[in-house]
RNA sequence: GGCCCCGUCGUCUAGUCGGGCCUAGGACACCAGGUUUUCAUCCUGGCGACGGGGGUUCAAAUCCCCCCGGGGUCACCA
């Protein structure tokens, strides 16, 4: 049974790639590897009006970014092509019309306004809004006479008496009385089919064996059995995923946070953290470990292991598990990944990065075990690229300074400054200046807050004789001798 | 409102199927302490939940019923 396991993902080109879907997309991914199945991603192009090439291709490369490969697909081609939807008009055409011959479908000529009003009025009445079957009453003649007479029409499926069951992967046993089940549209006046028509026309003839989605499709899912039973073909399993809610405990939209995945891309969100933190949302490894990679997904995922319940997106998590992989990572990547933020921010060009190549590794590799998303690595390293004259002070910085006044830092300048230009080591300068403190009876912040402000302006940051290395021996002096009298004046 | 789904710390979750090993475990956040020149990291400790009420049972977070609460969906969008 687990042998030819056939997932895919179906999203639709009108928008960036949502969260929750790339979730979804992660989860299909997850399955197929886990079963050694196939992984099928199929564009859902229908909306002729909003569906673009920019948007399909952002989607295939924010999927790449994650991690995710597919075996079918746009790109990768497949037996059971083609897989924009919009391509494959002619046989969801064809299969309308083999239901509407064999009864399962029927047309109505009911206005929109008609329908509109039918709606209010059933709402309104506390009644479930659905199509009352006025046009099923027309005979074949009529039928036949008001299309030939040009009459707008839409073809309906004809939901059947009694119950529709199934089991989801997920929630187990689902069933919905027919009644509640709207003989829904599946070609509109213009020809053109609806979703829940070609949905279930395509993962047919892609042999889809389990359909993994969110949970907002659970209501639609009967009407899908119904109509893969009119067809006379087998329904594939279903597991509805839990929403990912925004702190509003409602489907997460753009009012509670960011929704699109490149949202947390463009802010240096290292994308196996990305991938990481999504499978967290309604999915657990074993209860006990939080960080895993992609691989691990792929070996471990399992429908038991989802929770039903929607899960509340925490920025908080998201950020602390983000520092997990830039702080624990190799330095190297991580520099490979900054590069283009330190150029997005301003800070350095593009040639400046292969100049000054040793320079900021060991600038971004002060910053490391401080920064969780990328976007942090130019904020934190400003100061560097600072006017010696104009760096600018935190005001609790300032506050930490003036507490120890500049008495220290005023000796330590004429100490230092041989020492700098002799170019000691940080190492050595660190072990020489923490002598030199105690024997002028100085304690340890005395030097160390004034200078820090002076030199970086902030009032945390690296060891402050790796910052002087980074500086270099002139610009620490000029920065400590600004210090000197910044600090003491109006600042 | 109809229908459907869901309900364990503030948040993500383990435990629920096959009742006892649960004085309910882990993580984020928060609080306190330690380490550090500072911030961060790291370490230690703390705070903190089975929505409510009835059953069944020697025993219930786990099984049954009712209530309450939250969400999703009701388109010629997908």
């Amino acid at each position: 049974m687990s042998e030819n396991v056939r997932v895919r993902f179906a999203p639709s080109p009108t928008g960036r790639l949502h969260i929750g879907g790339a979730r979804t997309a992660l989860f299909n991914w997850a399955y197929a590897r886990r079963h050694g199945g196939k992984f099928i991603l199929r564009v859902e192009d229908t909306d002729r009006e909003r569906s673009t090439a920019e948007f399909e291709s952002a989607i295939l490369e924010g999927m790449s970014w994650l991690g995710m490969d597919w075996d079918e697909g746009p790109v990768v081609g497949g037996d059971f092509g083609p897989y924009r939807q919009s391509e494959r008009l002619e046989a969801h055409l064809e299969v309308a019309e083999e239901l509407e011959k064999g009864g399962h479908a029927y047309r109505c000529f009911c206005t929109s306004e008609r329908l509109g009003e039918l709606r209010e009025k059933q709402i309104a009445t506390k009644q479930t809004a659905a199509y009352d079957r006025k046009c099923t009453a027309l005979t074949q003649d009529e039928v036949t006479h008001n299309l030939a007479a040009g009459l707008p029409s839409v073809l309906r499926f004809r939901v059947p008496e009694g119950e529709t069951k199934f089991t989801d992967e997920i929630r187990g046993d689902v069933s919905f009385s027919n009644k509640e089940v709207d003989d829904w549209i599946m070609l509109r006046a213009d020809g053109s089919p609806t979703y829940n028509f070609v949905v279930v026309c395509d993962d047919s003839a892609m042999k889809i064996t389990h359909v993994i989605r969110g949970e907002e499709h659970l209501t639609n899912t009967p009407k899908q059995v119904l109509l893969y039973r009119a067809l006379g073909l087998e329904a594939p399993s279903f597991a509805h995923l839990p929403l990912i809610l925004g702190t509003d405990k409602k489907k997460l939209s753009k009012r509670t946070g960011d929704t699109a995945l490149d949202d947390y891309r463009e802010r240096g969100f290292p994308p196996e953290a990305v991938m990481n933190f999504l499978c967290l949302q309604g999915w657990a490894l074993d209860g006990e470990t939080e960080v895993f990679s992609i691989d691990q997904l792929a070996k471990n995922f399992a429908f038991s292991a989802v929770s039903k319940g929607g899960s509340v997106f925490d920025l908080q998590k998201f950020l602390w598990l983000a520092g997990e992989y830039t702080q624990k990572g190799e330095l190297e990547a991580l520099v490979e990944r900054a590069k283009p933020f330190m150029v997005s921010a301003g800070l350095m060009t593009q040639a400046e990065l292969s100049e000054r190549g040793e320079w900021l590794k060991a600038a971004i590799g002060s910053v490391q075990e401080r920064v969780r998303i990328y976007s942090e690595i130019p904020e934190q390293l400003a100061y560097l690229f600072a006017t010696d004259a104009e760096v600018v002070y935190d005001e609790k910085a300032v506050k930490n300074a003036k507490k120890r006044g500049v008495d220290a830092m005023s000796n330590y300048f004429e100490w230092v400054r041989p020492r700098l230009e002799s170019s000691s080591t940080p190492a050595e300068l660190r072990e020489e200046t923490r002598t030199w403190i105690g024997e002028n009876g100085f304690k340890f912040p005395d030097l160390f807050q004034p200078l820090r402000c002076a030199l970086t302006g902030a009032a945390g940051g690296p060891d402050l004789f790796d910052v002087m290395e980074l500086l270099g021996p002139e610009s620490s002096l000029a920065r400590i001798q600004h210090g000197l009298s910044r600090l003491v004046d109006s600042e």
